[in-house]
RNA sequence: GAGCUCGUAGCUCAGCUGGUAGAGCAUCGCCCUUUUAAGGCGCUGGUCCUGGGUUCGAAUCCCAGCGAGCUCACCA
């Protein structure tokens, strides 16, 4: 199976060297003198039959690789034949490249004349340029990169012999003494090389870096080391590997806020029984010798609350969570999470614990709390205040007509009426709407779809409020060409409080670009917050903003065990609806409950979008390693098996 | 889940009013002892994402699929 597909690739290799019936050009061949294309045939299929690699695998995207992976091998047999192993188990560095950068990068030439610095460093060389009988190249280490001089007469033969036989990627270690050249640039000046590690296959282009955003994603250890820059040519510049360096310092500058104020650092379940604590659909697994299913956490909240309960007042975890939802810019299926929890402390102490957090964490990280995020500079220590019924009577478009009011939300009929009215005012103000962007000419794009999706926001929560379609909403949806009543027709209608959240994630959240505290919300959609003393229907619950989306959800935690269970129960009741992202009942905390959980303030934060938020990724992907992807398929073979089955 | 855009050499990209594929980097060979996106000369490298269709002829047009990005929907 191997063999024909040798024979095949082997008639593209390269022919240069000993004319038409040549096979490939390996230096070897030249070293051993041996000519000819019979010569040639059987010594690569004799070295290339003793690669699994070769043979085996899947990893070479093309026979380009493949070959030069037989070429990189017998380079690697060539510095063994100079003495040096090839893969060699450790090197001696006096210095790393940084150090040695941070140090010296103020020196001057006669300085370092006068004072000879002998080092010895390592690293992966990303750029080699060969000049006779000396050559320059550029060692990288943790990112920084630092210049080599290799000189034949300083080095020797058998070493510049084995400085010929380098390839961009390759690991290498040098001794040798720093110097200025010519044109000012710190280097060294070599005067041994330790061969270290050969990359087998080639580098991506120097000059752009691995640019498919793809590519950067599945293999991010080339997208590390080649160090692509996000957001060129903007304030919000930043090399990848700076994201990463960030995103950690992140997670130590919350340990250290957390440690100093006295909140002890846990370890919750990630596998749980019933996955508690948020509003999502988890994923599922199994233990095999106990037969259970088990569901991996969306939130570590109920367990938090039972520590508190056992009287570790002030607590907290980052972790991961695990929801099993679509993937965007801003949702990962697996995403850090810190949460925490202050035993007496009710939302408006966490609303200024979490300004001090947000602050302390940026100047931490950036030195600074201003940050640059999608083209507008945010300034982190300026915090807005607002409650969810204040945000969206200031930002009811004015499209809509006429905003509502604070007593709008008292009853569901007066909201009813309300939304009724502003479908009427678009329905009468913008016939055009329900036309799709695409098929109207003249017209602000934009502003078409934006009214557009309020429309069918509004006619969605009409339907949802009120269980059935009414005949404005059922034209509506019929003009907009919707099949069928979107979202899904309730058997009831859903609570004012669901439908009072819709409307302002929908209306409010994208202008909640500077952080902004958004405070009290819907009883109806916080089945584990308190209650308001002085409006039941409302909890004393906030969620904070940056950059357009939401950072961190807080509330005065509900402590009432016979108030929960009720609640879990309308939850259940919720889910038989159809919901299937209500809570589930969770006895066991109904019962830490009935022990007494103090008066307590909780607060989730989302590590990866704070990180996004400082390093000025607006992807989420680009402040998480390895982001979930559909699986590449492996093999042609498997390809070929694959019928396209699926509709 | 929907819409838009993209998929060409290992990498970064041209070619897309249909005539059977090109550049730069990298690789390979040669020259070059202070270069730095080194330079010069020469060679090589492609199931143009996959599968159908239209056509005398498809990288290019059409359909379906796969993968990705963005926007929207859902959620955090």
């Amino acid at each position: 199976m191997f063999i024909p597909l040798l024979r095949e690739s082997s008639r593209r290799l390269p022919r240069s060297r000993f004319g038409s019936g040549a096979l490939i050009s390996l230096p070897f061949i030249h070293h051993q003198g041996i000519a000819g294309p019979e010569h040639e045939v059987s010594c690569l299929q004799s070295y290339t039959g003793k690669s699994h690699l070769i043979q085996g695998s899947t990893v070479f995207e093309s026979d380009f690789e493949r070959n030069l992976f037989a070429l990189r091998q017998e380079k690697l047999r060539q510095i063994e034949a100079l003495g040096q192993p090839a893969y060699p188990n450790s090197f001696a560095a006096t210095h790393s490249i940084p150090e040695l950068r941070s140090t010296y990068d103020n020196a001057t030439a006669e300085q370092l004349d006068a004072n000879r610095i002998n080092v010895a460093v390592a690293g992966r060389i990303m750029a080699i340029r060969l000049q006779g009988k000396a050559g320059f190249a550029q060692l990288q280490q943790n990112g920084v990169r630092l210049q080599i001089y290799v000189r034949k007469d300083a080095v020797g033969d058998r070493a510049f012999e084995l400085y010929k036989l380098l390839d961009l990627g390759d690991h290498i270690g040098v001794t040798g003494y720093l110097f200025r050249t010519r044109t000012g640039e710190l280097t060294i000046h070599v005067e041994t090389i330790t061969f270290l590690a050969k990359a087998m296959l080639a580098l991506p282009e120097k000059y752009h870096g691995l640019a498919d955003v793809e590519l950067r994603y599945r293999q991010r250890y080339v997208d590390l080391f080649m160090n692509t820059v996000l957001n060129e040519g903007t304030p919000a510049e930043i090399p990848i590997r700076d994201v990463f360096i960030k995103r950690a310092k992140v997670l130590a500058a919350l340990r250290k806020f957390f440690d100093s104020r006295g909140f002890v650092e846990v370890e919750t379940p990630m596998m749980q029984p019933i996955a508690g604590g948020a509003a999502a659909r988890p994923f599922v697994t199994h233990h095999n010798t106990l037969d259970l299913d088990l569901f991996l956490r969306i939130a570590p909240e109920l367990y938090l609350k039972r520590l508190v309960v056992g009287g570790i007042d002030r607590v907290y975890e980052i972790n991961r969570n695990f929801r099993n939802e679509g993937i965007s810019t801003q949702h990962n299926p697996e995403f850090t999470m810190l949460e925490f929890y202050q035993a007496y402390a009710n939302y408006w102490d966490l609303m200024d614990l979490t300004e001090e957090c947000i602050n302390f964490v940026a100047q931490e990280v950036n030195g600074s709390t201003k940050t640059w995020f999608n083209g507008t500079e945010i300034d982190l220590s300026q915090w807005q205040r607002l409650s969810m019924r204040e945000a969206i009577i200031k930002w009811w478009p004015t499209e809509f007509g006429a905003a509502p009011s604070l007593t709008t939300f008292a009853t569901p009929d007066g909201l009813e009426r309300f939304l009724n009215e502003s479908l009427q005012y678009l329905h009468t103000h913008y016939p055009q709407i329900v036309t799709p962007s695409s098929e109207v000419q003249g017209v602000d794009i934009e502003r078409h779809r934006r009214l557009r999706s309020l429309l069918l926001l509004i006619n969605g929560q009409l339907i949802l409020l009120r269980g059935d379609l009414t005949p404005l909403a059922e034209a509506v949806m019929k003009a907009l060409k919707i099949p069928g009543a979107i979202p899904p027709l309730p058997r009831q209608p859903q609570p004012l409080g669901k439908t009072i959240a819709g409307i302002f994630e929908a209306i409010a959240e994208p202008h909640l670009i500077q952080p902004t505290i958004i405070y009290d919300f819907p009883l109806a959609v916080s089945p584990l917050s308190k209650q308001k003393p002085d409006e039941p229907d409302w909890v004393e619950r906030f969620e904070f903003y940056i950059g357009g989306f939401e950072l961190g959800n807080a509330f005065s935690e509900l402590n009432d065990p016979e108030e929960q269970r009720k609640r879990f129960e309308q939850q259940i009741a919720q889910r038989l609806r159809g919901d299937d992202e209500a809570h589930q009942m969770d006895e066991d905390y109904v019962r830490a409950l009935a022990y007494g959980l103090p008066p307590t303030g909780g607060e989730g934060i989302g590590v990866d979008r704070l990180t996004m938020i400082l390093t000025g990724a607006s992807s989420i992907r680009d402040v998480i390693l390895f982001p979930l992807l559909r699986p590449r398929r492996a093999t042609p073979d498997t390809e070929n098996e694959q019928p396209q089955q699926e509709e």
